[in-house]
RNA sequence: GCGGGCAUGGCGGAACUGGUAGACGCACCGGACUUAAAAUCCGGAGCUGGCAACGGCGUGCCGGUUCGAUUCCGGCUGCCCGCACCA
């Protein structure tokens, strides 16, 4: 029995493909075009798991629109910056650039393995300086058309590392590498204007119907719109006032403090002259943001001895408060307490003595408000013109009066805030600014980008190489030719990957970022696939940074993405030995009694959760050994069966086993075929016998249902579609009957409906079957239509729902014949006994319900 | 707390707009081939009663709409995900 040679097989076609430069996109820009992307990867070292599933899922859409007839643009590249590669050089004293470009070569050979439907021509990795010198032009645009600004903001500082800190890097308020304490200090940092873009991010979003629904509701959730009012608190005895914004203006009467944040102007101006609310500040910036501190944490003001006069009533003083609870970097920092109608407000009220003013109260219900505040609709009382009015139209009532007074005005408030893009590390594009004493900030002229990254950096001492450098940073201006100093901080590597999919159109291109013909041309992307976790970040950075690349003239879409997928997470088993120690999965062998041991020491080991992949649990199966052994095509099939794409796959020992025999068992199937094959391009014969005719029945329906399938990313079925194919191919064995002839269509269009899916056996299989142009340049087959229908159905028939019989009836049997042929069925004559029927319910071609 | 999703055999899952629940596979059981094993091939199987023919029960739980509900509606329960002192 011959094996399938997968080794020689999959390097066959693969080397085939390269010379025939089969996946290359045309720049023919008449031809209909389908632009497909993975979501690049970070080159850490080696390929995991979920890049094989993220590029076989795009490499099946590739490859299928490519056989539609669609030129096709599958492009892969690096997203090459990033701290990793620092804490490389800082370990093992090697530079990043070297641990970077090393790890992409050796992860470039592992994705080779998998005989994607690449255009390797495009591959960039963004710490190319031709990339990111092309980024350089792109911030120098953006700043001048006033997209781009520097300002003072807190951040999250770690004192330990001297660095700034993103959110996400701050764990349990402490510095996550560190381990300090994470402080909030201000900064100067550079801010990408997302916020001017944030109602058409969110208007835009309705547009994009072949997105998730689940990543629209987070952008939406994310950008967080809120309509309410801004407004002014005259301070008594000075002349300022306090700002506040509120979604509830309808409740001002209800007002019985004002509580500003610690990062508050006024706190800071207050704490000067006081020592204890220095002090209560200092407390309040030296815990962090994390959700589980947050819980438990109590709410705490400091009276600042300061009151208000109240808008309306203007006799009625309310206190200020500085609060723990209010955050600066939302609304306006300050807001103003009412404790009948907001939880926190009523904590805070509770802990401190406050008035409690009940102003808008439900209709039928008593509620108790020294327990608890009321935040459900009712009718405003106690509130001199809101009096009477529902809780929507006092809003409307209220902002109408501040707009009349000026005191204040109606407002929409985003949660989004602006994109800080400055990050103080060495492996990164470097912001293409100067500082000049006597200009202020100049943009480095176009002549000298790229900013290049020096080579010679040390990473021994905590903080920005680049800062630490001792000549980088020193230019001389480019407005007055003064000793100036270069921007140190690089850009967040969110910006890298905010418009990579553009530079793939035209990624030689030396003089500008993209080229407009090819982008115009290429964009947007069909369908992008990848995580879900960059549902938010990643995603709403590309959109953003397509909006400002329109606004600067280098694109003219909005939107980068047309489609969208997000697929599922890898899974396995975790195991733990003796000592609690993780192990890996090849260092466990399972045995026959369903109980697991090491494979050395023979120690029992536990068998822990199956959980998503990831290195710290050590679960994780490196995809170059399954390659190796049973090869790209096994590893591809694998992936796709069983689960579906969007949902989370458990990799088992056994499901790989099932693929390859699947794999194996194609091969078979046109290498040793059970009839003798007729020569390719035999017509077909003019009798075929009924189990030939029903067989190419299976075979065009299958046609029809695998090109479903792939539109609706489908995989798991159509793979099983594909199994059925084989299945029904299985008994043809008379030659007499076109038996043969069918087998050999069967083979051939199963060849072809795996193409996608395992494209070298299916090459393999392809040549076999004697032909000589490869499968990946031949067209999708199309199904016969007159095969689609049948002209026999299998009706189902119930007596009082149940079902008791099946009969065969001609298609499209009047639905009194059908009444009388179900009725007449031995099996349903049981069923009904003695009773007569009193309804009969007849759904043609499916059903037959007789109401008894 | 707010927002969203999911729940089907031992397991992953299928069932298009309500119409034969369990396709396809994994694991399992039996048989063939083999000195033996592997590989391969054939067959079985939701649970349950029965030698069988045949019947009962079954899509997380309770209820509703319908001739008919995995599918629609209402109410629970359990898991998962996102956001979160957002004013």
């Amino acid at each position: 029995m011959s094996r399938y040679n997968v080794q020689a097989n999959e390097a066959h076609w693969q080397q085939l493909w390269a010379e025939r430069n089969s996946f290359a996109a045309k720049d023919d820009y008449t031809l209909p075009k389908y632009y497909v992307l993975s979501m690049f990867p970070y080159p850490s070292g080696r390929i995991h798991m979920g890049h094989v599933r993220n590029y076989t899922l795009s490499d099946v859409v590739a490859r299928y629109k490519r056989a539609q007839g669609f030129n096709v643009l599958c492009p892969m590249g690096w997203d090459a910056f990033g701290l990793p590669a620092e804490n490389a050089a800082r370990d093992n004293k090697v530079h990043p650039a070297e641990w970077t470009y090393s790890n992409i070569a050796t992860m470039r050979g592992e994705l080779k393995r998998m005989g994607l439907a690449i255009d390797w021509s495009r591959e960039f990795a963004t710490c190319d300086e031709t990339y990111y010198k092309q980024q350089q032009k792109l911030f120098i645009d953006f700043y001048r058309a006033g997209l781009v600004y520097r300002k003072e903001s807190w951040v999250n500082w770690d004192p330990v590392d001297h660095t700034v800190l993103a959110n996400e890097q701050v764990i349990d308020g402490r510095g996550w590498r560190s381990g300090a304490l994470v402080e909030k200090r201000q900064l100067a940092q550079w801010f990408f204007k997302i916020t001017a873009c944030a109602d058409d991010l969110l208007a835009a979003l309705g547009t994009l119907d072949r997105w998730p629904d689940k990543v629209r509701l987070m952008q939406e959730n994310w950008i967080g719109k809120s309509a309410g009012a801004k407004l002014r608190f005259a301070l008594n005895g000075r002349s300022d006032s306090i700002e506040v914004f509120t979604t509830r203006p309808d409740t001002l009467f209800g007002a019985s403090f004002i509580a500003v944040s610690a990062n508050h102007p006024l706190a800071a101006e207050l704490a000067a002259k006081n020592k204890a609310l220095a002090a209560f500040i200092a407390e309040c910036n030296r815990t962090g943001t994390s959700e589980a501190i947050l819980e438990t944490l109590e709410k705490q003001g400091f009276d600042t001895g300061l009151t208000v006069q109240h808008p309306f009533v203007p006799e009625q003083a309310l206190p200020v408060y500085v609060a723990n609870f209010v955050l600066m970097e939302y609304g306006t920092g300050a807001i103003f307490g009412c404790p009948a109608h907001d939880e926190r407000d009523h904590d805070f009220a509770t802990k401190y003595n406050l008035p409690i003013r009940p102003v808008v109260l439900a209709d039928e219900l008593d509620h108790d408000f020294a327990a608890a505040p009321y935040t459900g609709p009712g009718t405003l009382h106690n509130s001199a013109f809101l009096d009477g009015l529902s809780v929507e139209a006092a809003k409307q009532a209220a902002i109408a009066q501040l707009e009349k007074r000026k005191l204040g005005h109606g407002t929409i408030q985003y949660r989004l805030r602006d994109w800080g893009v400055s990050r103080q590390r060495y492996w990164g594009c470097p912001i293409p600014m100067i500082h000049c004493q006597a200009c202020g900030v100049q943009p480095v002229p176009e002549q000298d980008l790229p900013v290049a990254l020096p080579k010679d950096v040390s990473f021994d001492q905590p903080g920005s190489p680049l800062a630490h450098h001792p000549t980088w940073k020193q230019v001389n201006c480019p407005q007055c030719g003064q000793a100036a100093t270069r921007e140190t901080d690089t850009c967040d590597t969110f910006v890298d990957s905010s418009w990579y999919f553009a530079r793939f159109c035209s990624p030689q291109l030396a003089d500008k970022p993209v080229d407009k013909a090819a982008v115009d041309y290429w964009l947007p992307v069909d369908q992008y696939v990848g995580g879900v976790e960059h549902a938010i970040l990643h995603l709403l950075y590309a959109r953003y940074f397509t909006r400002a690349m329109h606004k600067t003239g280098h694109v003219k879409i909005d939107e980068p993405f047309a489609g969208l997928f997000t697929q599922g997470m890898i899974c396995h088993e975790s195991y733990k030995d003796e000592n609690g120690k993780w192990l890996y999965p090849e260092e466990v062998e399972k045995q026959a009694d369903g109980c697991a041991v090491h494979v050395k020491t023979r120690a029992p080991v536990s068998v822990g959760r199956v959980e998503v992949m990831s290195k710290s649990k050590k679960n994780v199966v490196p995809p170059a050994r399954i390659i190796e052994s049973y090869g790209a095509d096994t590893a591809r099939l694998f992936m796709l069966s069983d689960s579906p794409p969007e949902r989370d796959l458990e990799w088992t020992e056994a499901g790989v086993g099932g693929a390859w025999r699947y794999i194996n068992s194609l091969w078979r199937m046109v290498s040793e075929p059970k009839l003798p094959l007729p020569p390719l391009g035999t017509p077909r014969p003019d009798a075929l016998g009924s189990r030939a005719e029903e067989t190419r029945r299976t075979i065009h329906r299958t046609i029809a249902a695998i090109s479903q399938d792939f539109e609706r990313f489908h995989f798991n079925k159509a793979v099983a579609h594909a199994r059925e194919l084989s299945n029904a191919l299985e008994p043809l064995d008379n030659a007499a009957t076109g038996e043969a002839w069918v087998l050999r269509e069967g083979l051939e269009v199963l060849a072809q409906l795996i193409g996608p899916m395992l494209p070298h056996v299916a090459e393999a299989m392809w040549a076999e079957l004697g032909h000589t142009t490869p499968l990946c340049e031949t067209r999708w087959p199309k199904a016969e239509a007159s095969l689609l229908v049948n002209e026999t159905v299998t009706i189902a028939v119930q007596v009082n729902g149940k079902l008791r019989a099946t009969i065969m009836l001609p298609r499209d049997l009047p639905a009194k014949e059908a009444e009388t042929q179900a009725l007449q069925d031995a099996a349903v004559q049981r069923a009904l006994g003695d009773s007569k029927p009193r309804k009969v319910i007849v759904v043609p071609n499916k059903i037959v319900n007789i109401v008894a």
